[in-house]
DNA sequence: TCTGGGGTCCTCACACCA
DNA sequence: TCTGTGGTGTGAGGACCC
């Protein structure tokens, strides 16, 4: 999609055509989606806000509004699912198709990336640009070049040559740092990694990464088109309106944060093994602690609790907190929970099985929420009067049959 | 008063084990 | 019993993506 977010704010708001149009949030954000007018005042997406606004004054100013975008994601990855069922989503607003079973049935792929192009503009008014190439990386990149509103193909037999022509930094995975390491050995081009032996890109990068990016550079790319891609981990961070000297405010937030990473791991059924929390401190520098529970949770108190002692862990130096947040890893299917305590853990559980309890206790809450809203229920410590998005008579039944 | 929030993947150090 | 080696898991940190 091109400049997804703005895209989508100006097909509900027509009148905007035509003017630099900017998502983001105020105080502390960053930019989230620029038009491509704000982009010719140099404004692009990741740049803090402060710095968007001085740049370009007259900018329209649009808060995001995450839940209308993921629904006109959905819409779009919809239209994709009906061309190939070989369709990799890759985030909110990329995908990657596998057309090589669907010409037959829809013609040549350029064919293919109109008919896309025209459904997507029809549903719902907003462009997108498609690369087709052998390769994902390769059809990646000729998706970025293609945009805004637009279709590049590159040959098979001309990847090697189109790709020679750009800067190491369009490599996928290439960012900054990468390209700085790079151009400390003299590669500066795509064509300078191809040309160079494969221990030299090594030892600028790694071995992997090394490796990756020279194949990378001749094109070679065997990664498959998959559609299925199973979550590896949960997490949800939070950046103070100011820093925060306050430890007891820091560890309501985290309370707040592990809460809503256990509520969407119950909702997708999983269970998470690993707990890390992350902190910023007011200079920027970011410090994590992490932890391996014995046994994998979706239960709010347990994972909070592992989430608090972490966070008791970590020096801030006497520094306040920019942000925190908080991260689930090892996943696998609650179903699939292999339960084995030890036997303090068996003994104490067969004493008082606070446990079942607390699962319980999480249960209600994940139906309260479906039926009155998120904010409608939070533990005693986060939830604050007047917040409640409670409507004025409710029934006092819930059915957790 | 310049730096979000959701993620994935890799590297390095270290512990533990065979 | 000591030492070296390699595999694996864990934890911290960093780079990168949209």
């Amino acid at each position: 999609m091109d400049a997804f977010f703005a895209s989508v704010e100006l097909a509900r708001r027509p009148q905007l055509r035509g003017l630099p149009v900017i998502v983001g949030g105020s105080e502390r954000a960053v930019v989230l989606a620029a038009t491509y007018e704000a982009r010719a005042w140099g404004i692009h997406s990741a740049m803090p806000m402060s710095v968007a606004r001085r740049m370009c004054p007259q900018a329209v100013v649009i808060p995001p509004d995450m839940s209308a975008y993921r629904e006109v994601s959905r819409s779009v990855m919809e239209i994709l699912g009906g061309i190939t069922a070989l369709m990799e989503q890759v985030s909110v607003d990329e995908a990657f198709l596998d057309v090589s079973g669907a010409r037959r049935r829809l013609g040549r792929p350029t064919a293919i990336a109109e008919r896309i192009r025209t459904d997507v503009r029809r549903r719902h008014g907003i462009s997108c640009s498609v690369g087709i190439a052998s390769t994902k990386f390769v059809a990646k990149i000729a998706s970025g070049h293609a945009k805004p509103d637009g279709v590049m193909l590159v040959p098979r037999d001309a990847t090697v040559a189109y790709l020679r022509e750009l800067p190491v930094g369009a490599l996928w995975g290439v960012g900054e740092r990468t390209e700085a390491a790079l151009a400390r050995w003299g590669l500066t081009t795509v064509a300078d990694v191809a040309d160079s032996d494969v221990a030299t890109v090594q030892r600028a990068v790694g071995r992997v990464a090394g490796a990756h990016l020279h194949d990378l550079a001749w094109g070679r790319d065997p990664r498959p088109v998959r559609p299925v891609r199973k979550e590896k981990s949960i997490g949800a961070e939070s950046t103070f309106a100011r820093d925060e000297h306050d430890l007891g405010r820091v560890q309501t937030v985290v309370l707040e944060l592990t809460d809503r990473c256990a509520g969407r791991l119950r909702e997708l059924a999983l269970v998470g093994r690993t707990v890390s929390v992350k902190v910023r401190t007011s200079d920027f520098r970011t410090l994590t602690r992490s932890r391996t529970l014995s046994t994998p949770s979706d239960v709010s108190r347990e994972l909070f609790l592992t989430a608090r002692d972490l966070l008791a862990t970590v020096d801030l130096g006497g520094l306040p907190v920019r942000l925190v947040g908080v991260r689930v890893e090892g996943l696998a299917a609650a179903s699939e929970r292999m339960s084995q305590p030890t036997l303090e853990e068996a003994l104490a559980r067969a004493e008082d099985d606070h446990h079942a309890a607390e699962r319980g206790a999480d249960q209600v809450m994940d139906l309260v929420r479906t039926r009155f809203g998120r904010g409608a229920i939070a533990p005693g410590s986060i939830a604050t009067p007047g917040r409640s998005e409670l409507p004025t008579t409710i029934s006092p039944v819930l059915d957790l049959s």
